[in-house]
DNA sequence: AATCATACATCAGGTTTTGAGGTATTTGGG
DNA sequence: CCCAAATACCTCAAAACCTGATGTATGATT
């Protein structure tokens, strides 16, 4: 058990900073979360076919010399929409958690 | 997809504020997170039978009359000293998430 | 007579994740 | 030259996990 991230979230997040492609949102999960959040490939990859397909990004392959092609993903209107919801699920679950990790104590007997 | 919490961490929060039952257990996590996290008793036994068996926590049956028995569970000395590092990886995951939530902008034009 | 709340617990069926495998190229070490 | 690692995409079987139903038992409410 752990706590588990919502990689649609993270994935959508990330590519405020601009258009990227599938290895690089993968990388920058991992270094801007200093190592603590990883999307693997088996999961990165259905994930960005997945929000493609509901239309919260576009993609579009972007041939390289001697290298892979990438597919480059950016946000279309309705991811940007999407991130100002998922930014609210994420708040309320951080306050649930810290409610629950912060309890009331247990009464201090007091005279 | 969404968050998910680790539900260890929580039971062993909630137990912080003295010895409790099970199905209080689970009432305390929906209410103080305000019913944002719920540990559905599907989870919450199988969760509650591993923490006792690896000795984070310890239970007694309580007789009750007229109504079923409970079983109270407690923190042990060794679930105590377990919150330290549960918290701080609740504090790692957070501030992981929250990098990535509020990225460097791309770069805008200044000249 | 239902239904809900208390209080424990399990389990089938479904969803999700992990980790390995597959394709293809460049770079760097030995 | 060969091996490993990084880049870059993707899939799939096996394992792990969760949801929701079911089961037992009683009291209160409608």
């Amino acid at each position: 058990m752990a706590f588990r991230e919502d990689l649609d979230t993270l994935v959508l997040a990330v590519l405020q900073s601009g258009p990227m492609h599938g290895y690089e949102i993968s990388r920058r999960i991992r270094e801007l979360s200093e190592k603590v959040l990883s999307a693997g490939e088996g999961k990165l990859y259905p994930c960005l076919h997945k929000l493609e397909q509901d239309g919260y990004v576009q993609a579009e392959w972007i041939p390289q010399e001697n290298r892979p092609a990438r597919k480059v993903y950016s946000l279309t209107d309705k991811g940007s929409g999407a991130i100002v919801e998922k930014r609210k699920a994420w708040e309320a679950f951080a306050t649930g958690v810290t409610a629950i990790l912060n309890p009331p104590k247990p009464e201090a007997s007091h005279g």
